[in-house]
DNA sequence: CCGCATAATACTTTATCCATAATTATGGAA
DNA sequence: TTCCATAATTATGGATAAAGTATTATGCGG
């Protein structure tokens, strides 16, 4: 059977690799020892080697030459940068969308939407994790810029590390499903400096949830 | 002698390429050889590789399973998306370098700014292209912002792959220099928001300038 | 004469091996 | 007893070789 997506190993290791990151499994700090994880894979260090210089240039790692392999340690100067960037991002995305959003677009995401709402009716944490991500991709998408799309997610990426961030959604699930039927209904009324401010605050939101944690975690 | 920077020898080999291509030596589309390139470095195939992993994730390259590296042919649609994008960032890099500049940083801005003034009366384009570089570099360092900078840089280099984008510069020298000069006054004046406006019309200018030159070259 | 199939060649990919550098542990001296 | 130095062990970085896959060219058949 020859495979239809030809994806190199060194991929699939790299996406096996920040599963485990972004799972927590590997925390941030730890070292990442080539041979156990190669020997644990049944593969050689090469394209072990080759994944974790991707993840590096993602900044999911870092790189110590001659030091070894490290996940990366997202600071409290980190996240308090990258959320208001996130914000202005994420706000120019669903403005943008809304005027590039053709009438079948806005009832894929009505659909994305209610799954949220079914998700948070009946308490299912990961499915509205999950329909969480795929409304804002979706808004992404429609935005039609692939370089916005494309900083955004890999900013995302960086916020996954920090293990506080699922947990602040679940302190406020309610308030993030709130905001989300407001951005929703600035879509379907088309009003994009609406949308854009919603969004942008929306994930400013997020940061003030995640700051409470972290001041309550430290206290 | 121990080397200070113990940089590994795919970073060097990553930045070497980095400069062939911006230097357009290696234009976009042609297909990197990893035996001659290797040879011609005096090095094996391995920190090669791994060099362009790292090309690779910063969009350089595009790396195609069992089909080789090449290097990434930047469209119409790229440029028109990255442009606005940068707009909105350094626009914000601005009004944020205004919050937090201090009286010293805004000499030394001054002191940018005059290499740019001085490169324009002598006409010493490379000189003008540098100034010009470190004058928006010196502003996104003022933001304070570690992710905003870093997320402008990866844009840039992208931008960089285009032919066209240091030959607009050219045909524009007066009038980013007059741009330069307001954004220069509005950074003295300390106003943030007429800062933010004059350096988002200050990139979109230049992708103005960029539109010019394409579609008079493929007339 | 054109199209398809097969074979050969070339390049990517992966694995194994070796060397170098760093870290840790142990021993000796103060 | 503690600190420093040296040696040994372990891990990373680089090179080479082998294997597998894709592409291209050539030959044969329709």
């Amino acid at each position: 059977m020859t495979r239809i997506a030809p994806t190199a190993l060194y991929q699939e290791v790299a996406e096996r690799l920040r599963q485990r990151i972004f799972a927590h499994e590997l925390t941030p700090g730890t070292w990442i020892d080539e041979q156990k994880i190669a020997e644990e894979y049944g593969i050689s260090r090469t394209p072990l080697r080759e994944a974790l210089k991707v993840l590096a240039s993602e900044g999911l790692v870092d790189l110590r030459p001659r030091r070894g392999c490290y996940v990366t340690e997202i600071s409290r100067q980190d996240t308090d940068d990258i959320f208001p960037l996130m914000a202005l991002l994420e706000g120019r995305c669903a403005a943008e969308a809304v005027r590039r959003a053709k009438p079948a677009d806005i009832t894929a995401l009505k659909n994305i939407h209610e799954q949220l709402e079914a998700a948070a009716r009946e308490g299912r944490i990961d499915a509205f994790f999950e329909s969480n991500q795929e409304f804002h991709k979706k808004i992404q998408e429609l935005s039609g810029n692939r370089w916005l799309l494309s900083v955004i997610q890999d900013l995302r990426k960086v916020l996954k590390l920090s293990r506080l961030h699922s947990l602040s959604l679940e302190g406020r699930l309610q308030q993030s499903l709130d905001e989300h039927r407001l951005i929703m209904a600035a879509l379907q009324a088309s009003d994009a400096a609406k949308a854009e401010k919603l969004m942008h605050d929306h994930l400013l939101s997020g940061r003030e949830a995640l700051a409470k944690i972290r001041d309550g975690a430290s206290s």
